[in-house]
DNA sequence: TTCACATATGAATGAATGCTCATATATTCA
DNA sequence: TGAATATATGAGCATTCATTCATATGTGAA
């Protein structure tokens, strides 16, 4: 492609661009699950549900956190969806709500292993 | 499968959480790469890149910010190796360094729409 | 009902973070 | 070289956010 063809379809694009992008309320939604997978106790939560349902003690014993903490980001993982719970006599037990979380967190890993091979 | 089988390999699931988590130092690429992908600047910015590279100024009024923010966001995504950059005359183009980022982006989109279906 | 255990929740605090403003650096053109 | 343009960067500020502490709520056992 010579360099003239290739600044025209750049400035194409370019117009484009500004109303392509989706909007803020369509947006929103999945930058808010990106802020929850962007924190390491959350990650670690989540990685622990992945093996097995949880109660918030049994999680807040193998992460050694407090089970305010456990509680609080439960919470947040709830609030998204990301996790469901259910009571279970005196406890309540978590579990991911979608297999696909963990598909998500495979691909991240896929690529920041491939990254590590730049150099 | 019987409640007892299922509380005896949850006990066994228990006792190997602790040590199967992944250490920090392994876990914190992977909560840069989602922090990164949790500000709507940010994710602007990539879904932006992967269209076409671009200029920082075209950047800016394409998402109607400023020049230094973008610019402030920018090193962000470069010091985790998501986008690169090349000058090009005067100005210098940024692009995404890796193709791997949107299908990201697509596997949680898909987890989104499927998670609407619920309601 | 009362006690003990498990979880949730609100307020407070310190740390992290995104934006702005001012300014420094780098490149092109006259 | 000097002016204009493009980008980078540091400091300051306001906001967000994760944790802690204290306490409330809810459940099971005696």
């Amino acid at each position: 492609m010579s360099e003239q063809n290739f600044e025209m379809e750049h400035q194409q694009a370019l117009h484009n661009l500004k109303q392509d992008l989706p909007d803020d309320t369509d947006l929103e939604a999945m930058v808010n699950i990106f802020k929850a997978f962007g924190d390491m106790t959350r990650v670690k939560i989540i990685l622990a549900l992945s093996e097995t349902p949880l109660s918030v003690g049994e999680i807040a014993d193998t992460l050694d956190m407090s089970q305010s903490s456990i509680s609080h980001q439960l919470s947040i993982l709830k609030r998204l969806n990301l996790v469901s719970n259910a009571r279970r006599g005196r406890n309540i037990h978590y579990r991911l709500s979608d297999q696909h979380i963990i598909t998500i967190f495979n691909q991240t890993k896929e690529h920041i292993i491939e990254d590590d091979n730049d150099f």
